[in-house]
Order: C-alpha cells, then sequence, then structure tokens
DNA sequence: CAGGAAAACTGTACAGTGTAAAGTACCGGC
DNA sequence: GCCGGTACTTTACACTGTACAGTTTTCCTG
C-alpha cells in the first residue's frame, strides 16, 4: 500500500509516439475516413488531451506520423528481378494501403516532410528502376508518372458514391435519367452501356491504365536522356 | 425619414447562390488554400453566418458549389478536331484550374454529386473520345486514365515544399544530405543529379507523362473492345 | 542518500468551428 | 389591409485545437 496514490493522477508511462499513431490510425479507419479529435483520441488512450502535445509538436505532426505509419505498410519492390513485375506489385500494394485507410489520401496532399518510412519507400521504387536501365531523368520520369495515377486513381476510386459494385445502379440510375434528358448524351450513354453493365467493377479499371502507363515506360526506358 | 430604420436591421436582397460561392472561392484563393469559415465569409458578405443556410443545406452543398465553380473554369473539348490536341487542351486547362484554386482537389475526394458544370465537363470529354473512333470502354479507360493522371498529379505539385523552383535548393540540399548519409542513396542521387539542377522545374514532367498516356491510348483506340 | 532538474501527464481556459432553434423584419398577392 | 412565406438576425450549444500553468514521478548528480 505505499505506492498506489489513486487511480487518476498517475497514467505514466502509457503514451509513446508509435502508440499514439497506431491509435490514432485504427481509430480512423473505423470512423470510415475521419481523423479523431485531440480528445476522442486521448480518451481510448486513458490520458489527457494535452497529454498528447508531449509527443508531437501539435496535431499536424502526428498527422504526419500517421501517413508515414501507411506508407510504412506498402510493399518496397525490390532490384533484383523484372522492374514491371515489381512496379505492378508497389501498385497493387499502395493502392490497397490507401483505400485500406481512406483518410490517408487528404491528408497528403497538405503535408510537406515526408517521414523515415515514405523516405525508404520513394527511395526502393528509384533504385529499382535505376536498377534495370532506366536513367536518372527517366526514373524521375517514371516515378512521378506512376505515383500521379495511383494517387488519382485511388482519389476517383474513393470519391465514389457507394461502396460495392451491386449499389451502383439505384444510385446511378435516376441520376443518369435526368443526366439524359438535361442534355449529357455521352455521359449516359457510357453509363447505361458500360458502368452500369452487370459485372462492371471500377477497381478494373486500375489495371488497365496501369499496364498502359507500364508498358509506355518500357517503350521510353532506353531513349529517355 | 420615414424608412430608415438604423443599418443593421436589414441586408434583404444581398446574398444568392452564386454570390455566396464566388466570394468564397476568392477567398479561399486569398488564404492560399483554406476554405473560409462560414463566419468569415459571412462578414465579407455584409451578412451573419447563418443568413447562408438559408441558401445551402449545410456547409458540404457550399463546397459542392465551390468544385462546380472550378470545373465551370475549364475549357471544354470540341468534338470536331484532333482529340489528342483536345486532350492535351482540356488536361492543361484543368491543370492550370486545379492550380489556381489549390484548396480544389482536396475538396474532391469527400463531394459525390457532382454539379452542373461538373457533369457538362464530363460530358464533353467522353463526347469528343467518342466522335473521334473511341468505343463506349475505350472512352471509359481513357477518361478514368487522363483524370486520374491529372487529379494525381496536382496533388504531388501542391504537396511540394516550395513555390518556385529557385526555393528548392535551399529547402531540399539539407535534408537530402542527410538521406544520402542515412541510407537513401537512390533519392539522392536523383535530388542531386536531377531535380536539383538548375533550370529544373517539375510542372514539366506533367508534359511527358501526359504524352506518354496520349500515345498509349492512342495505340488502344481501335483494339479496345 | 538528498535534492534539483527534466519529463510526463493533468486542469483550466480561450478563441474558433458548424449549425439547430427561434425570433424579426420585409415582401408580394388576395 | 392583411397574411404567409422569404430573407435575414439572435442566441445558444457541442465540439475543435492548443496556450498556459500546475502536479507528479523519474532520474541524474553531488
Amino acid at each position: 500500500m505505499t505506492t498506489e496514490p489513486a487511480d487518476p493522477p498517475s497514467a505514466r508511462g502509457t503514451l509513446s509516439r508509435e502508440k499514439v499513431v497506431r491509435t490514432a490510425v485504427a481509430m480512423a479507419d473505423e470512423s470510415g475516413g475521419k481523423v479523431p479529435s485531440t480528445r476522442k483520441l486521448a480518451e481510448r488512450l486513458g490520458v489527457q488531451a494535452m497529454a498528447l502535445y508531449h509527443h508531437f509538436r501539435n496535431k499536424d505532426a502526428l498527422l504526419d506520423g500517421m501517413v508515414d505509419f501507411v506508407f510504412s505498410e506498402i510493399e518496397l519492390p525490390s532490384q533484383g528481378e523484372d522492374w514491371k513485375a515489381e512496379m505492378r506489385r508497389r501498385a497493387a500494394s499502395m493502392r490497397e494501403a490507401l483505400v485500406r485507410h481512406p483518410w490517408a489520401i487528404a491528408l497528403m496532399d497538405s503535408r510537406a516532410d515526408a517521414g523515415l518510412a515514405t523516405l525508404r519507400h520513394h527511395n526502393a521504387v528509384i533504385g529499382c528502376l535505376r536498377a534495370q536501365g532506366f536513367t536518372v531523368a527517366g526514373a524521375a520520369h517514371a516515378f512521378s508518372l506512376l505515383d500521379a495515377y495511383i494517387y488519382g486513381f485511388v482519389m476517383q476510386e474513393l470519391a465514389l458514391p457507394f461502396e460495392s459494385p451491386g449499389d451502383l445502379e439505384e444510385v446511378a440510375a435516376p441520376i443518369l435519367e435526368q443526366a439524359a434528358i438535361e442534355g449529357f448524351p455521352h455521359l449516359a450513354e457510357l453509363a447505361m452501356e458500360h458502368a452500369l453493365k452487370p459485372g462492371y467493377d471500377y477497381a478494373d479499371e486500375f489495371w488497365i491504365g496501369l499496364d498502359l502507363i507500364l508498358d509506355g515506360l518500357e517503350r521510353h526506358r532506353d531513349s529517355w536522356a
């Protein structure tokens, strides 16, 4: 009975940078895309809100940590193999991570400083390309193009107003009917004859675009200065 | 002196959907990327905050309006001409609009319902492709790929931690030196021998990637079911 | 072991956010 | 002239990030 100073006062040793980030990621995932408030996050950690500020300069620093955590989950390409296969694997893994953590994409466009896992990821991608015949400039082009495509595709995918391909019809049908009437015939045609067809899944578009890009990169690989 | 009930009480006829949206866009642009709060916006319009809710169901509806406004500024492709040139023009215009309104990209990934200008834009793009030999499925592939690339590229462009290409060195140099030391040689190499070279401008990458995509689309145009 | 500084967490407080609810002035139409 | 809807104001509430000032606990030094 010497050192038991009641429950509330002491929660020493609970927090740590990584634990906070992991919990914040979990809560954001659960809530379907909203980063938790400092108070909610602190509550889950069994601590007062202000305790977080001992481990992060401000909330932005926490968000940086969350983004870096997402990058840490992406499979790194290796240098020794067929670069197209490696890039496809990396792209698939990156897309999965961004879809699994749908709040991440929104955070990225305001984040300037990259974390360690992020740098490691970029380094591995460039390293793979360089090892397989891309020039420095070529690797820069390829990296910019691939990442832009992956980010943009996931953005569009997440912006879709439905969850599973099946829910599509009920959401889109009335809108599209009006679209046709009000003078957007091409949009209506594309929806009716393509996107609303049973079996259509927007996710399939990912591979079509990706392979087109990879083929283009292969074609340019040796000609890029 | 009959009907002058002091200034404050009556501000009838000031607001309108479009005026609110235009003012919100202007304020967001001025502030460098932050959407104004309802109170700041109302103040600029000479009105109380709650007055806005007579024209918009909630703030999200206002944001929808802002996004649609951005789309209204994008040049539409025409159907009669060379589709590659039209797509290039459209892509350039879209990128300019998204860079001119850097808050827009962040809004897009949470917006489900498209506005009128947005639908018109999508319709025109698909119409141009269809008119020049793309199948319905082919137009869908092309549209998805092009838009993903444009969105993603602008996201990356806006996330860069500097404004003009000149500011790059001072920001990146110390970071990169550490990167090389801490084991990211490929990243360091790319930075040193490419991105930090005088005259390098990340914006140039836009055209390289875009042309690669357009060439790939041309190649697939007739083979896509 | 004493003590003092640093570290980890608490308490309180404040300015700012979106918006619900109710009130008030003005307008056009019977 | 009245009356209902429209356009706006007033007040209020729950919630946000975080500044500032404690209060412990831990650990290093003499």
